[in-house]
DNA sequence: CTGAAAGCGCTTACAG
DNA sequence: CTGAAAGCGCTTACAG
C-alpha cells in the first residue's frame, strides 16, 4: 500500500519556516509567538498533517506504551484489571499492548523478549501457572524496565506487587459465617502451591481459631482449579457426611455458585441448613438465587493502581532503586446465601 | 531513569563488522557467511543486544502494531474477541494496542485520532451505542489505514465487516422450540434501532410465517439493552397473560436466564412448560438450571477472523480496492432448557 | 560475501 | 521569537 503522509518539513516549506519552529508550535512551546502557532496549527489541519510518532518516540526513545501479560484475556478477573490499566493509561496518554501467555512459560518468556526491545515503557504482569522462575523478568530488570506483578505474584523476587489481603477477606467472611451462627465451617479451597489460596486457607483457619472452633479434617477439600465441576464434587462428598456442615468458604464464586445448586437439588436449604460465601464477586454471584455472598476483590482498581505505579516508575527521574507492594482493600459483600 | 542500551554499531565495533552486515545476519539474509552470522549472534548474546525496535520500525515504517477498538474490555464477549485477536496477531507477529471506548463517540473519535498516527498499521472496531456518524473512520481510510468492524459495525458504510448470520440463527433459535412443539412463542429482544438486534426479530418473524404461526404482539417485547433486569420485567408480563406463551426466544442471555427464573419462582416448569433459547453462548448458559439452550456466536473465532482479514490487507502490495464482509456461522447448542 | 553512505522524520541544544 | 545543524539507531540500494 503506498502512503505518503505530509512531513514536518512539508509543512515547514509551506509556511517558509523551520522544521523546528513547526515542531514547537505544536508542541505549544512557550517562546513561539501566538500569531505562529495558530498559522501552523491552520496549516496542519488544512493539509491533514499529523506527526508520525514513530519518529517521534524513536527521536525521543518514548514510546508512552506499556505492555500487559495476562494468562488469558477471556477471565473475567483479568479483563476487569485490563480494563482498568487501560482507563489508568489512556488518561495519562500510555497506550496499553497486551499478551497472553495462555499460562505457557515458554510463551510467556518469549513476551518478554519482545517487550525487550523498548517498544514498551513498562510491563504489567500476571504470572501464568507453570511459572516458577523468573529469569525472563530478571532481563528486563536489568534493562531497567519497571515491572509491576498482580494477582499471581512472584515469591521469592523482589518486586512492585499489586494484591489484596487474601488472609483478611478470608479471614473476614469466615468470620462473618460464624456472625450469623454457623457451627460447623467447610472450606472448598485453591491449589495450595498458589500463594493466594493458601492465603485465603490461612485466613480460615485463622477465624476458626479465634472462635475456638475446631478445624475439621473432612470439612476442608482443596481442589486443583476452583472449577465449577470441581465444586460440585465437594459440594457431593460434604452432602455424603454424616454431619454436615452449616456453613462454607469457598475461595471462588464457582465453586460456590455449584455447591449452591449441589445442595439445593438435594433439598438442603440455603442459607438456613448450609451458609455459602464465596470469593471474586464474579458476575454469577448476582444472578444464581440466592444471590450469593462473596468477596469483591475489586479488580478494576487493581488495575487502576498497577498502572498508576508502572507510570510512575516509567516516569521517575533516577534510577528506580525501590519496590513497592501495595495491597487493595477488599469488601464482604453480604447477599443472600448467608442471610439467615 | 538511564538506559544505555548497546546498538549495532557497538556490536559492529565489537567484532570489526560493518553495522550493515551485522543488521543482515541478525536477519538471516543470505548472502552472509554461516561464519559471520555465527560470530554475530554469539556477540550479541554475550552483550545483550536486542534490535531497537523503533528505530527499526521507524526506518521501515512499519510497526507491526494493530489497533482495537472496543466499547468495555470487562464485556465477556469482547474479551473473547480480543483474545482471537491477540492469538491470531500474536502468531502472525503483531502486537495488539487496545483502547475502550466506553461507548462514548467523544472518545471513540479520540482515539481514531491516536491511531493516525500510524502507531497502529490497521484497526479493528467494535463501534460504540453512540456511534451513528462515521467521519473519524473516513479519516482512517483516506489514510489508507485498513478497518475492521466487528458485530456492531457501520450502516451505510462501505467497510470490511465481521458479522454472524443473526438472522438465519435467530431462525434456527425459532424453528428449533417449533420443533420441540411450542406453539405460541414469544419473543424478548434488543433495541431495533441496532442492525443485529432487528435481524434476530426478523428471524423470529420468519420462522413464524414459515410454520404459518401467527405472530401475537403481545408476545413480543423490545427492551432497552437487553439486560438482567429488563428481562425479568419482561417475564413477569409474559407471566401475568391470560394464555402464557409455551417458548420464549430471547435475543440474549441474560434476559433468557432472568426470565428462567421468573418462571421457577412461579412454579412453571421449564422447559415442561415454557421452553426457552437464549442467543450467545454465555458462561451462565452452562451454570442456569436447567442449562440454556442458546446459539454460540463464535466470539473468539470473530476475533480471529478480524485479525486475519486486517493483516492480509496490511500486508498487501497494491492499494485496497474492495471491502470484505464475512459472515462467521453461528450453531444452536441444544441444552435442557429446551428439550423435551 | 561485505562495506560506506544516505536517509527515515522528528527533537533539541546551541546560536542569534 | 526563530533557525541551522546534528543525530537518534536502524535499513537498504548501490558498489565492489
Amino acid at each position: 500500500m503506498n502512503k505518503k503522509r505530509t512531513t514536518l518539513k512539508d509543512l515547514a516549506k509551506e509556511l517558509g519556516l523551520a522544521a523546528s519552529t513547526i515542531s514547537r508550535a505544536l508542541d505549544d512551546h512557550t517562546g513561539i509567538s501566538q500569531e505562529t502557532k495558530e498559522k501552523v496549527l491552520k496549516k496542519a489541519e488544512e493539509l491533514g498533517f499529523t506527526r508520525n510518532s514513530i519518529a517521534s518516540s524513536f527521536r525521543k526513545s518514548k514510546t508512552l506504551t506499556i505492555g500487559v501479560i495476562v494468562p488469558r484475556i477471556d477471565i473475567h478477573f483479568h479483563s476487569l484489571v485490563i480494563s482498568g490499566i487501560e482507563e489508568y493509561a489512556y488518561k495519562s496518554g500510555y497506550n496499553v499492548t497486551i499478551f497472553q501467555s495462555r499460562d505457557s512459560i515458554k510463551r510467556e518468556s518469549k513476551i518478554t523478549k519482545i517487550l525487550q526491545n523498548k517498544m514498551s515503557e513498562g510491563v504489567i504482569i500476571c504470572l501464568g501457572t507453570e511459572t516458577t522462575s523468573y529469569e525472563h523478568f530478571e532481563k528486563l530488570n536489568r534493562m531497567k524496565i519497571p515491572l509491576v506483578f498482580y494477582d499471581r505474584v512472584p515469591t521469592g523476587f523482589e518486586a512492585n506487587k499489586i494484591i489484596i489481603n487474601d488472609y483478611e477477606s478470608a479471614f473476614k467472611a469466615t468470620e462473618h459465617l460464624i456472625e450469623v451462627g454457623c457451627k460447623r465451617i467447610a472450606h472448598i479451597g485453591g491449589s495450595q502451591s498458589t500463594g493466594i489460596f493458601k492465603a485465603r486457607f490461612e485466613g480460615y483457619k485463622a477465624a476458626l481459631v479465634k472462635h475456638k472452633f475446631p478445624m475439621e479434617k473432612n470439612l476442608v477439600h482443596f481442589t486443583k482449579d476452583l472449577s465449577y465441576e470441581e465444586g460440585a464434587l465437594v459440594a457431593k462428598k460434604l452432602l455424603a457426611l454424616k454431619s454436615r456442615p452449616d456453613g462454607i468458604f469457598c475461595s471462588n464464586d464457582y465453586t460456590a455458585v455449584s455447591a449452591i445448586q449441589v445442595f439445593q437439588k438435594n433439598m438442603v436449604k440455603i442459607p438456613q441448613e448450609i451458609a455459602i460465601v464465596g470469593f471474586s464477586n464474579y458476575p454469577i454471584s448476582k444472578i444464581i438465587e440466592p444471590h450469593l455472598t462473596t468477596v469483591n476483590d475489586r479488580a478494576f482498581e487493581m488495575g487502576m493502581a498497577a498502572a498508576r505505579l508502572l507510570i510512575r516508575q516509567i516516569e521517575e527521574e533516577e534510577d528506580i532503586i525501590q519496590t513497592e507492594i501495595i495491597t487493595i482493600k477488599t469488601e464482604l459483600l453480604i447477599r443472600e446465601s448467608s442471610t439467615r
